[in-house]
This record gives C-alpha cells, structure tokens and sequence, in this order.
DNA sequence: GGTGATATTAAACGATCGTTCGTTTCGAGC
DNA sequence: GCTCGAAACGAACGATCGTTTAATATCACC
C-alpha cells in the first residue's frame, strides 16, 4: 500500500475523521490509529492538536482560494475590464470547491461545515486569514455586477449563498436525501455547481 | 431572581452553552455551575448528557414545526385547495425559526446549525423524526408550487434554501460581518425574513 | 565505523470527562 | 410524629483526553 511519510499519513486520516465527526470529536489516538503512526507523532509534527487541523485548513482552503481568484483575476483580464455576468462570478466561485470536495472519498466538507460554526478563537483567526482575501475580491466584483443591490441586501444574500453551498458539500448525500426517502446517489459536482449558480444568481438578480 | 426548578434552568443553561461550543465542547460541569444546581442533577433529570440535549431539541424544534404546519395548513384552507404562492410558502416556512431564534440572548440557532452536522446517531435519528413530518409537507406543497421543476432539482434547490437560512441564522453576526468589516449591527429578524423569501423564491422560480 | 540530526517509540503525566453511589434534605399524606 | 418518595447533594469512580518525556531507531555524511 502507499504509506508516504508519517506526516501526511497523519493529515490524510485526520481529514476523514475531522469530516466525520468534528473538531472536539476525534481524539489524536484514533488518528494516530488510522494514520498507523505513533500517538505522539501528531505533537511532534504539528506541536498540537489545533496545529494538524490548522495545517489541514490552511493547505485545503489556501490553494482553493488561490485558484479562485486566479479565475476572476483571468475573467476579469479578459473582460477588458468590463463587469462581468452574476453567473460568472459565480461559478468561478462555486465550481473549485464543489469539484474538489464533491465525490467518494472527499471528507472534507464535512470538515469545511464544522469550521464555519467553530468557536475556537485559533480557528476562527484561522478561517479569517484565508478567506479575508476572497470575501474582498468577489464582493468587490459582485457589487459591480448587480448594482442595484445595497450592500446591507448584497452581503445578506452572499452570506445565503455561501450557506447554500455549504450545505449542500456537507449533508448533501445524507439528511436531505434521508428526508426526501431518495436512494443515496451520487452526487453530479456538474450538476450542482449549474443548480448552484442558477438558484443563487436568481437570487442575487431579484430587486 | 427568577429561579423556577432546577430541571428548567438547566435547560436554559445547557442552550446557550451548546449553542455557543456545541455538544462537544461544553461539559455538564459548566452546564450545571451556570445553572446553578447540583453536577449530578443532570443525570437525575434527563438521565445522560444525551438525554439533556434530546430534550432539548425536542421541545424547540417541535413546536417551532408544528407552528409552521399548522401555518400552512391554515394557509392552504384559505385558499380553497389552490396551489400557493412560492413567496407564501417560504415566509411560512422562514419566519417562525427567523423570528424565534434572531435577537439578543437567543442562543438557539448556533445549536441547530451545529445539529445538521451532527454525527451521533441518536441526534440525527431526533432530527430525522423532527423535521420529517415538515419536510414531506412543505415539499409537495412547493412541488404543486413549482411545476417546472424536476424533483431532483427542487430538492437539490430546497437544500440550498435550508443551508441559507441556517447559516444566516447561526453566523449572521460573526463571520460574515467581519469579513465585510461591518460594526455588528443586530440583525432584523423582518429583515432576514423578506431576504430569504425573496432571494429563495426567484432560486426556485428560475427554470 | 562513529556521529549527529531527524524520526519514531513506549510509557507515563496531570487534567477533565460523564457517570454513579450513598446520603441528606424536604414536604405532602396518613 | 412518622413515613415515604422525589429531589438535591458531596464525593468518588473509571475512562479518556492532550501532552510530555526519555529512550530507541534510522540514516546521511565525514
């Protein structure tokens, strides 16, 4: 089997179990376990607990971030400037973490969901610092493209999407299906990255 | 001061602290310390640490869905049995958990969006059994609402409007707001309602 | 072959967790 | 006055937590 180096063992295992069960609900024992790592290997690499999850957040959402903006930065390039259409926007902001995070074996929404509700200061500034950047830019462009919103609606709205996708990374599969009695299927990242960009800029275009 | 019995002020307790850090997070150590009763009481009243948040759930979520069908069920007798309005469906279903839970000291919401992650079997079975009855509701009710849409796509979409609204309800305050620098301004329950109806209601309408 | 830095290991630490136990307090009913 | 059950109490239980320590293993390099 491909057993790299402990260290990323070590972030592999915590991811799946971090996604399943949080934070607060996975001990270092039981990653270590899965890691096939000795318990105090987590400490010895990361210092601590909070600094594994706080290398799995900022590796995960970094690069994540980066490619985001690497996007608008492009569209918008090519656009000549011009503002650029809601559905654009939005699907250079939908479509990198759905097809990251959608599909077998991608624990980590699970994770993302749980970040956003956290109440560890350390996390929280953590979760600032990557997202910080994005929020800037794409509220910037959004406010451009639909300006007939005030920010007070804009904001309200944006932060409606970004728990939309959320949800639908973490629970898609599970409670909501759960509810409806479907099979579990699974999950198109085409298919809702489209119902994604058509419900939110539906929304956003609304008066 | 208001001191009823010990059973109810542990619940009051127990709220705001599982709201604020989650099941998790809170011991029934601090739970019973704030409520000022016995660290054994808990166990007493509501027979394990499990118990006590079953019962919490139960109590806010049922009532709070029982408020909404009947809503719609009233609204429906009005109406003679003709299909309604997405815009009335939505303000049923979004105003009473917008108006139970945005404000001061109402600490409820963090707990509920905390819920949906939940990874105990015992929570997601009170969860499914809650949210069951109202869910297979409001989703015929919206499928007559909204004919153009293939179920699978409603559903997708009513998950989006779930995964808006609670995490509007739980973070409309914190991190949302410091991404876009804003003072923390309370929120408008009257407000946060009109923008979801409107914001989900044109998601739904978009073919 | 020895040396030193890096990595891994077993074992233990103190702290905190949820739960349980035996007792005491309290008030209504006879 | 007495009893009895509900309620609250202090104290302890066993378990598990994150972390630390000291010893051992691994291996490139002179």
């Amino acid at each position: 089997m491909g057993t790299p180096d402990t260290r990323q063992r070590i972030l592999t295992a915590a991811e799946e179990l971090f996604g399943q069960r949080g934070f607060q609900g996975v001990s270092i024992r039981e990653i270590t376990h899965l890691a096939d790592a000795n318990l105090a290997s987590v400490n010895y690499h990361f210092g601590s607990k909070a600094g594994l999850i706080r290398s799995l957040v900022e590796h995960h959402l970094g690069s994540l971030n980066q490619e985001r903006l690497d996007l608008l930065e492009q569209a918008s390039a090519n656009s000549g400037g011009a503002t650029l259409p809601v559905e654009q926007i939005l699907d250079i902001f939908f479509r990198p973490p759905v097809f990251r995070f959608v599909g077998p074996g991608r624990t980590f929404p699970g994770l993302l969901a749980r970040l956003h509700n956290s109440c560890d200061p350390e996390l929280i500034e953590v979760m600032l610092r990557v997202f910080g950047p994005l929020a800037d830019r794409f509220l910037t462009e959004l406010c451009r493209s639909v300006p007939h919103l005030e920010p007070r609606t804009l904001l309200a709205r944006v932060n409606f999407m970004v728990g939309a996708m959320i949800h639908a990374l973490a629970e898609g599969e599970t409670m909501a299906q759960a509810f409806a009695g479907l099979e579990p299927r699974q999950q198109d990242p085409e298919f809702l990255t489209r119902q994604l960009v058509l419900f939110c800029a539906a929304g956003l275009r609304h008066e």
